[in-house]
DNA sequence: ATTAAAAACTAACAGCTATTAGTTTTTAAA
DNA sequence: TTTAAAAACTAATAGCTGTTAGTTTTTAAT
């Protein structure tokens, strides 16, 4: 069965295509740097995708699929605003935790898709966050959350869940439930005592 | 007088480079299209500065230094511990809104710097890291802040305040003491009511 | 108006880029 | 063991990269 190997080969170049693109970015990394990653000539690994854009494309897509799919999962909940926003960035720190490269490749690289790719990403980005801040202002409406600016309400929170793949490492000392928890406790209840 | 002049022209090439890295990354950018900006040929622009590498040193360090000049204000500062942090996180909104350019630049693109320098860098940011961590953890020891993990606090605050340079925009409808109101609420009394 | 320095230009370089075409090797079902 | 597809290889492409050398133009003080 040849199926099975292919499709192995493609999830093993796009797994060290992220990581590459995390550490040196899309632009600075060559198919030739891939290729000595993923242990095969650079010519070769055309046999299992398309062109370099066509990997970038997959690593950013995923990540915004899930992101969008998440949203809809807490949309769905019943429970007060307070938790789903709690939930909603719970599952950004999860899919960080569990696919950091990922991430961080969809988060920074994403300037470097072309042509409609870039306008569907951009898209799928701004209904996110425009699903988000709804979330937000319900929950400012129905007097659960402070009356702050709702878009800085948002990216406040949205980039204060972003470092965690830049810093989070097994071993450094905290758990991801501890990690989470501080998180949490940081931007809901606030530092000051 | 020439060397004003000659002065005036690195800035520029300073300045558009910024520009241009925050937008297509430091290899991303090709010393042709910096050219292009400044309006003179990329070979031309080698009368101002000595490569590529050192336009990025340039700006990386110019931001690294504020910084730390910043840290070592208001470590001088009379202020309870809530104060100086709250200070320290309001230059760096500043700086933003000031040298956005730079600042995205050091703070995505420092990656692409090379031997002493790389490590210079590093070694500037972690101090100035320790630094702040330094207040905060005197914060709770003090019983001003709430007792959670310091390096937690940390960097959420400072990944809080980054997404300022990617948003915002004179004309956003909100002014820039507003904003900067909006996220020390968020991060000192919290968002949860 | 002369002069010398500064700052622009053009042309060229060696090396790297993504990608293709054509060929050989590997894989796995018959 | 034969066979055909899949997946690896080598070699080559045109175009772009940062940078240098050498030349011409601009600038500004004498």
């Amino acid at each position: 069965m040849a199926k099975r190997s292919k499709v192995n080969q493609r999830q093993r170049i796009l797994d060290e295509a992220a990581k590459l693109f995390k550490e040196k970015g899309f632009a600075g990394t060559s198919m030739r740097d891939l290729g000595g990653e993923v242990g095969m000539e650079a010519a070769s690994m055309y046999n299992h995708i398309k062109s370099k854009d066509e990997i970038l494309e997959s690593i950013c897509f995923y990540i915004s699929n899930t992101y969008i799919s998440q949203l809809a999962e807490v949309e769905k909940m019943e429970a007060p605003y307070t938790k789903k926003v709690e939930t909603l960035l719970r599952l950004h720190v999860y899919l960080m935790l569990e696919d950091g490269a990922a991430v961080s490749v969809a988060n920074n690289d994403w300037k470097y898709l072309t042509g409609e790719k870039l306008t569907e990403f951009k898209d799928a980005r701004k209904r996110y966050e425009q699903g988000f801040a709804t979330l937000i202002e319900l929950g400012i409406a129905a007097g659960e959350l402070q009356p702050v600016n709702v878009s800085v309400a948002l990216f406040t929170m949205l980039s204060a869940v972003r470092w965690v793949e830049l810093w989070y490492r097994p071993g450094r000392g905290i758990s991801p439930e501890d990690l989470e928890q501080n998180i949490m406790t940081i931007l809901l209840n606030g530092l000051a005592k």
